[in-house]
DNA sequence: TACTCACTCGTACACTGTGCGAGCCCGGCT
DNA sequence: AGCCGGGCTCGCACAGTGTACGAGTGAGTA
């Protein structure tokens, strides 16, 4: 039982010492990220990754104590992807376009969805992102405590909606169907359970389903409202 | 690559024929949900459970197709404890419980943040919960299409919320260490950040982390935000 | 030259999900 | 009475997992 935040992966050393060796840190959790975004989660185990890697699969355990340790590093990399914006005037763009931003890292990298609820997310990058998030606010007038709740809501409903959005990702993978025959699948389904649940049905004049464009467009109906809300504090 | 929609758990009836079988899909859902919410997602395994059950491990293959459909089915039974508000004037007051009380029940199953952004969730009870969702805003005066847009703000904003917190639940559990210790180590840690990322540490007047109460408040902060939000539509 | 130490890797262990085929038991038909 | 069909249970086996362990390699220092 480990104090995870004394010498966690994040502040432990990469390479202790010197010397010319085969792996390195960052070369694993570069091809770990690979595997990933091609396989999706269950593409990712340390004997592929080893092959991938032209070494043996127990040679990674040297760079890293074990493969959370890893996916840890994984998930940093990917946060490490949103883009933090200039100081700017207009908060709410800029709050916006975080979290809009943040949704679309996401599911760039929709393995991530299964990892999210699983460990908490400390590594520099996340901790960067929530601390610039945080001054944006703050310096548009909320208070510090406001600011760190504001910066919270913002990546829940981006971290909320990516997940819901990456589960029908994955699910599209896994069926093997493209995702038109799927979604055609799923409006019969909904239309045959139309008299359990009429309002999850469109309805006969509805237009054809386009889910990916349905999950952006609810996305950003909510970030607007959201918004809305803390526009509304100042 | 078989339609999952086309007769899928929930459509495929749950026992065709009669007689006395030592198991039943429910039993077998029961007993998983228990191993779950005690040991979490790692604690279920087919062996584990056929155990439980007092009997054969893959004898649970006649009542499921694979563990996948269990985890579906286990996922379905955790929804179906949301509460369904009666049908009041005031729509602010019913959404809000619904959110607050989806949160709750994902955490007391915090094993299911692990499966949420994996499998979409289409079973009945999650069906009917975003169904009179959708019916309460809309009786609240919001159009079908609205409607149908807050109530997955609403949800995300809790799930959201629920991963979050779930993640640093089952790290908790993982570390073997108590709430409090490792409450503490964060802190330390963020203070020994402090000149990286000095917003997420509270500063020397702080008062003493306590991580529940501060995801609630979180929570409660960013559901208000987004009904105000919400509000302002009407 | 001898020793140390960063680093690699093969083997082994316990454990996973699940396909397969054998077997059981009970209701109905000939 | 004999037989059959099929709902249901289960043991075995297979391929795959994460990772502990200990042996091995090779370069740098004393």
């Amino acid at each position: 039982m480990p104090d995870p935040f004394e010498r966690s992966v994040w502040t432990r050393p990469a390479r202790p010492r010197s010397g010319t060796p085969a792996l390195s840190r960052d070369q694993i959790v570069k091809a770990a990220l690979e595997l990933l975004d091609a396989e999706g989660i269950d593409g990712l185990s340390m004997r592929r990754l080893g092959a991938k890697l032209g070494s043996g699969a127990t040679s990674i355990y040297w760079h890293v104590a074990n493969k959370d340790d890893l996916l840890d590093l994984a998930i940093d990399a990917v946060m490490g992807e949103v883009r933090i914006p200039d100081p700017v005037d207009d908060w709410r763009a800029a709050a916006g376009a975080m979290a809009r931003d943040l949704r679309e890292v996401l599911l760039r990298h929709s393995w991530i969805a299964s990892l999210f609820g699983v460990r908490p997310n400390v590594g520099p990058n996340s901790m960067a992102l929530a601390e610039s998030m945080i001054t944006l606010l703050d310096r548009a007038g909320f208070s510090q405590a406001e600011a760190t709740y504001a910066a919270s809501a913002l990546s829940s409903h981006a971290i909320g909606a990516a997940i819901t959005a990456a589960a029908w990702h994955t699910a599209v993978a896994r069926s093997g169907m493209t995702e038109a025959d799927l979604t055609k699948s799923v409006a019969a389904f909904l239309e045959e359970q139309r008299e359990a649940y009429p309002r999850l049905d469109g309805g006969p004049g509805a237009p054809p389903l386009d889910i990916r464009a349905l999950q952006e467009t609810t996305f950003e109906y909510g970030l607007e409202r959201l918004l809305d809300g803390l526009a509304a504090r100042l």
